[in-house]
DNA sequence: CGATGGTATTAGAATCGTTCTAATTTTACG
DNA sequence: CGTAAAATTAGAACGATTCTAATACCATCG
């Protein structure tokens, strides 16, 4: 784990002690899991990894645990439908994605620096109070190109 | 019907017949009530819709048809995980919306000009070969910021 | 130490949007 | 009309997520 995922899971560590609640072992390694991955991983790949060290551990507890960290916006979740959720507890702020339409890899896209309209004068203009951005590009990775019946799979 | 609907049911229909299925008349309610709706329906609404014409469409007509229009881009689809997913049949192309997180409305967000990065430009920087964006802000309407407790409602 | 109470965890059931399937109906067209 | 292909139906299947009720854990106090 480097210096930055280590800092990642003492700022969980922290925000989830302010919420009142345990860090137990099994969330211990919910955070690790979450701040030592660059593949956003699904419920079910933070689920295996934590099995490896508690195999009893079921998916109701990962759930918890990233519940817990979403109340107090420590996780980014990227949604989808037909397709598991997959989570970012690296950068969990609002930063742009490209995902592979056929191996359903997600990466952060910050090959160049993008000047976002900012939440606050989308808020003002709008009247919404906007409290999250979500911005993805759709299409097929490097990868996927060179061969167009590479199957899906994931993560890359 | 206003006229915009009218020129997005003819293009619908045109991208049908390209693809070579018919547009029967319970599809060509779904295509008008995508062209005519601006509050992003589910396919519930939609299906609830055509069910006013003929009552016993099922379903799976529903999903089928916003397939067909899915593959020859004539229909926006916004995912969602734990929600059902809106369709723009309006304006198919990638835009912005405004969601609430509370009542569940989605709106387009067109307040003013966003100068995006061009598809084109992060597909040759990034080596993607990108198809769509989707930039979403999530946030409380002007109308559920009146009484917090307002209860989900949709469409709002 | 052992009891107590609250939190965490588990396994599995329930939910719900979406997709699939097999049978039936409709449609286009000779 | 008759036939073949396409469209449609009802309901089953699926899969991600959430819920539930029972159990395990753990800190603290007597």
């Amino acid at each position: 784990m480097d210096s930055q995922a280590e800092l990642r899971v003492n700022q969980m560590r922290a925000s989830m002690s302010e919420l009142g609640v345990t860090v137990t072992p099994r969330r211990a390694k919910v955070l690790e899991t979450l701040a030592s991955s660059d593949c956003h991983p699904t419920v079910n790949d933070i689920h295996a990894e934590v099995r490896r060290i508690y195999p009893s551990t079921s998916l109701a507890t990962i759930y918890n645990t990233i519940e817990l960290l979403k109340e107090t916006g420590q996780v980014l979740e990227l949604e989808f439908s037909g397709f598991p959720n997959r989570y970012d507890g690296l950068r969990p702020d609002s930063h742009p994605h490209l995902i592979c339409m056929n191996c359903r890899s997600v990466e952060d896209m910050d090959m160049f620096e993008v000047e976002d309209v900012s939440l606050d004068l989308v808020s003002s203009i709008s009247g919404y109070q906007l409290v999250r951005r979500r911005t993805d590009y759709y299409g097929v990775c490097p990868e996927c190109q060179k061969d167009e019946h590479t199957p899906p799979r994931h993560p890359k």
